[in-house]
Formats: C-alpha cells, structure tokens, sequence
DNA sequence: CGGGGATTGGAGAGCGCTTTCCGAGTGTTA
DNA sequence: TAACACTCGGAAAGCGCTCTCCAATCCCCG
C-alpha cells in the first residue's frame, strides 16, 4: 500500500491561495468569508479530493460526533457463550435499530463497548473523559453494576437503558415492568384461569424484579395469594425447563405468564411435549412483544415492550444531555400494553 | 460539569521529574528504560489517575485500535423501515457476536457506520482513509454496490461478508450458498418428495442467486426441470405471501425449499393456515439454522449457516491484512451441513 | 477627505501524544 | 588509560485541525 499522503487543509489552502483558517472557515461554515473566496475553496476541495482528518478535529474541539453503545456485562466467564448470545437475542438489535434512528439523522456514530470486568470499567470511564465518544448509552446486565455511578462521578454524559440497580442521579428510560406484569395477571384472571403459574427471570436484575413483585401483587388482590413460580435466565430452553418443572409439580395448572417471549417459546415446546393444548389447556402470556412472539405457533400474546422507542429516546435524552450537561436528571417511563394473539 | 482538566503526559512527566518522551516510553514498553525510573513513572500514573488520550496518540500512530462495521444499503426510503427490520433480524445480532468474539480479546472496538447513498460511501471511505478506523468489516445488501471497489481504490484494509455482486480484488468470507441449497433438494429427494417447489430470496443478490442456482441444478440432476418458484425478500411475512401462491398455483406440492428460515416461518404459517400438516404433507427445509428454526413448530430442518464462525473468520482476516496490507487476497468460503428437526 | 466602526484574512499557539535525533553516561577492550 | 561501542533520557518536531488575536481593508458619515 502506498502511502500517498492525504491531502491536508495545508494543501487545500495553498491550492486556494489562501491561509489554513480560512480553509477551515469556510468549511466548517464560520463567519461570513467573502463569497468568491468561499468558491475558490469549495473549488480546491474538489480539486484536492480534501476529507478533513475527524481525529484532529476531535482533538481540538474535544467533540467526536460518537456515541458509545455500552454493554456492562458481569464477569466473563471467559470461554462464555453469554454474549453471543446476547448479541443473537433480539433484545440487541431492537435497541441498535432504536438507538439509530436517531443517531443517524444527526451524523452520529455508535461506537460499540463491552466491558466485563470492573478493570474494564475504569478504563471506559478514563477514555470517555478523555473524550473518546461524547457519551453513553448503556446497557446493564449484572444485578448491581457500578458502572453507573463511575459514569456520573466522571461526569460523563449517559443515559441508561432500564434503571439502575442502585439509586444513582443518572438519565434513563425504562419500562413500568409490574404494570405489564399486572396486565399479562389480569388477562389470564379474566379468561378464568384459576391456577396460574410464573416462569421469571433472574431474581436479581430490576426489570425482571420488577415483574416478579407487579404479577404476585395483582395476583395476591384477586385473592391469589400464591404463584409457584420457577426462574429461568431470559433464554429459550431455560424455559422449555422451567416449564417442565412447573408441570411436574402443578399438573393441573392452566395459565402461565412468562417474563420473556424466549423463554415463552421453550414453555409452549414443554407444554406441546406434555400434551397440553395451547390455550385451551394452557394459557400463556409472555413479554417483550419481540419478532419470536408472532413467529411462534400459537402466536404468543404477549406484553408490549417498546425497545425501540425506548432506545430512540434514550438517544435523544443523551444527546439532549451531551448539549447542555447541567440538564435536570430525568427517567422517560414507557407503559407496556397488553397484546392480545392466540396463546391466551 | 466542571471543566476540571484531566491529568495529561506533561503532568505526569512533572511529578514523576521525568521529561513527556519518557513516560511515554514507559507506557508504552518501548525500550529500557531504567527500572527505577520506570517505578517512579507508573507510581506518578497512578497517583495522577492519567488515562492515555486514545485521539491524541491515534492522530500520531495513525491508528485506532477500532473496526469498523459497515452495513452498505440502498438508497434509503427515508422513513424507510427497513433499517429496523435489519437490526432486529438474528443476521445482524450473529454476526456482531462472531465479530466481538475475535476482536475483543485483542481489544479491538467495533464502530456501527451505515451508509445508504453513494455520497455517504464516499465520505465513508474519505474517513476511512484519514484513519477513522484501522478497517472495515462490510455487509452489503444491495444488488450492485459500488462500496466494496471504493474501498479497494482507496486501499482501505476491508472484508466482506458475502461474496461482492461484482469481481473486486477484495477479501471475503462467504458461505458456499449453492451446495445448501444441493442438500435442501437432496434431502427433499430423499424423502420421496414428488412436487417440489422453492421460495427464494431476490434473485439480484449474491447469496440468494446461488440458492436458487444450487438448488435448480440439483434438481434439474434429478429430473426435475421444472420447480415452481416464488421469490421473498427473506421476511416472514413475505414467505408467508409466497407460500400462499405457490399453494394456489400449485395445490399438489409435497416439498419446498425456502431459502431463510424467517421465510419459511411464514411458510408454516400458511401451509397450516391451509391445512397441510407438515412434514407429513408438505415438507420444509430452510436456511441459516437462526434461532427462528428451533423455535418453530414444527422445528425447522434447515441448512446450516455458520454465521457467527464466518463474522469471526473476517475479523481476523481483517487483523491480518491491517498488519499486512499487501497480504495475497483471499476468500474462505464455509460449507454449510443439513441440520435435521422435524419439518422434513 | 479623514476618522471610527465593522468586516475579513492571516499568523500562530495549541489539543495530547509519539518518535527521531543527540548528547551524556556507562561499560568494554586493547 | 584511551578509544570505542552501547545504553538511556531529553529536547523538539510534528500529526491535522481549530480558533483567538491582530492587522488590514472597507464603508459610511460628518
């Protein structure tokens, strides 16, 4: 590869015949240039095939145009199949797609980070301050996290994707997890189901507590003071267990809400395996309204989890955060609707 | 925010009364440098919490330890949901996993760039080229893209994913999409299957052009010259559209070949929806063996697509070629293999 | 026709880092 | 002890850009 040198403002300027600042004026549009002078570099642009070098501008202006997308996994198990996992989930690309909805428009780059350990952390946090994106939208995965406090106590600008663990004064959006649990308990309540279970997630991370705590408390005021419940990891097959578990100990069970759709569809394969029709038999709700509910077969009627919205405006917060960072602290809450299909 | 500056190489050189070189030289663990010195020098670092500025040192090395990952589409319908679509699909969760799993570990970061019209593309390669990133790893979508030449002609160190619509001296990793397509037709041969039919994918892209050759000319090997087709654009909804047809046109059909397994998801919705029993009746393969095809019901005998194998084979293609630019081109093509469930 | 204000272009000082080039110090050999 | 080869640390020149000064130019009005 040759290494042809690229050309420079330098270059651009003596081919206008005009100095370096004024090539950069006219650029990045400043001040009023006189009008023929700004042709004459516009021309020698052209003629120059000029790109401005963003690492030197970045430098100057401590400004990247780049936003960190930050996935705060717990410790790698380090041969773990974890994060491909979580990358082929699609929880990721919802928020991806959300996220760059907004970023492109604005000529704003992810920049993807994932960070295990908190060694990791700290080393994200020093090059974030030191400007290596504007930034941080992050996805939290371990049950408590101090990624989130490192972030505002470097006051870098960030916005979190579903609370975090520990009170922090941070920026995020999330979703009223127990409304839509209250919501899959009412559905299954009104279509008469009399023995519902649960299938959860991890007991530890928010949202899926937060699920937890909104399906018993509206089960316990309808007088169903006691869900069996087993827990899962969010996966598919952890699911498909999960469900055989429940059936082996309440056979006569005939509702389930499942805090995820993946789970959900590991549940409906255990509950087929067992002979149980769904919904006849078997009621099902699940969560997250992802692509897998409508693939499924009875297609899952599942809770509304807004994703992509949510990451859209996570986006917009940080970029709103990023202009003015004595903004107020503030948490967009979405509200979860219930959709109705064919599984209950 | 206060605009506390952060401890820089200077700093560090003062309290540590060493000159900038060499603390630089310390950091980095080039040459011998005195073993006292040296403890002095990381004690200052620590005491000062200095963080490298990655901008700064990759402005002088001309490199930023980052890849890109570029997803090329077409013009964009503005509005257009199908950016949306892209992220949620298993495709791009699996290949971000593939590539996270090589680059991680060197500590390589992954930059997200999409570009939807030729004027982003060339600015993109303009960026590339300044140095914005050390590569790029490519994902072409549409028919004919100009990028994968503009990055040769700009000798950008980049890898495709997916053969390029066009002969370009450029490196890639591809799936050897034809013969998957052979073990589709073999495998529905096998079984006995008289009137077989296929949905494929839009005949003017690489990957979906080879399955529909591959899988003709298998047929066509064994007699059968003739193979009803609908065409897709590899959504559920659209398979289910074109199961549709080919059911009407074609009520006898006991195989089909669908070209993604998204697809044929729709296709088993609509051959129930008709009231074909699968396998029994109709027997379906699919492609990718993504997370669709255990999920669905019947699970999906499919051709497997060792996406996240092939997204990390193309990151350390890419390492290579960064390291040594004038590195042979090369292409490594997967064999993909038939993975037996239950639809065929 | 001269002076004040407004406008415009250029010089140059950095942003934080790496790295070449040197000179000074150390050890080795004849 | 002198000559030589090394080793090691420091000074300083950039990487490509922005932006603050400041000087030059222009216009308008008295």
């Amino acid at each position: 590869m040759r290494t042809e040198r690229l050309p420079t403002l330098e270059d651009v300027a003596r081919i206008a015949g005009v100095s370096r600042a004024t090539v950069s004026r006219v650029i990045n549009g400043i001040r009023n240039v006189d009008p023929q002078l700004h042709e004459v570099v516009w021309d020698a642009v052209g003629r120059t095939g000029y790109v401005p070098n963003r690492l030197a501008r970045s430098l100057v202006t401590r400004r990247t145009g780049t936003v960190a997308l930050v996935v705060s996994d717990s410790e790698a198990h380090d041969d773990d199949p974890f994060m491909g996992r979580f990358f082929a989930d699609p929880y990721f690309g919802r928020v991806v797609g959300g996220l760059m909805s907004v970023l492109r428009e604005k000529g704003v780059q992810l920049a993807l980070q994932i960070v295990g350990s908190d060694d990791q952390r700290r080393r994200l946090v020093g090059d974030l301050r030191n400007g290596q994106a504007d930034g941080a939208i992050v996805l939290s995965l371990p049950p408590i996290d101090p990624l989130p406090r490192m972030l505002t106590e470097g006051s870098v600008p960030a916005v979190l994707i579903g609370r975090p663990s520990e009170p922090v004064p941070i920026d995020y959006v999330d979703l009223a997890n127990d409304t839509g649990a209250t919501l899959a308990a009412e559905h299954l309540l009104a279509r008469g189901c009399q023995r519902i279970a649960m299938i959860s997630g991890p007991a530890d991370v928010p949202a899926s507590s937060d699920r937890i705590a909104g399906f018993r408390r509206s089960m316990a005021r309808r007088g169903h003071g006691w869900v069996p419940t087993e827990t899962g990891n969010f996966t598919r097959d952890s699911g498909e267990t999960a469900m055989r578990a429940l059936l082996a100990g309440n056979p006569e069970l005939d509702g389930v809400f499942v805090a995820n759709d993946l789970m959900a569809l590991g549940a409906l394969a255990a509950l087929r395996e067992a002979g149980r029709r769904v919904p006849e038999d078997v009621a099902v709700v699940g969560f997250d309204d992802s692509s897998a509910a409508v693939a499924a077969s009875p297609a899952l009627t599942t809770v509304r989890h807004p994703l992509e919205d949510m990451a859209a405006e996570a986006a917009r917060l940080l970029l709103a955060r990023i202009e003015d960072p004595a903004m107020r602290v503030s948490s967009v809450i979405y509200e979860p609707a219930l959709i109705e299909r064919d599984s209950a």
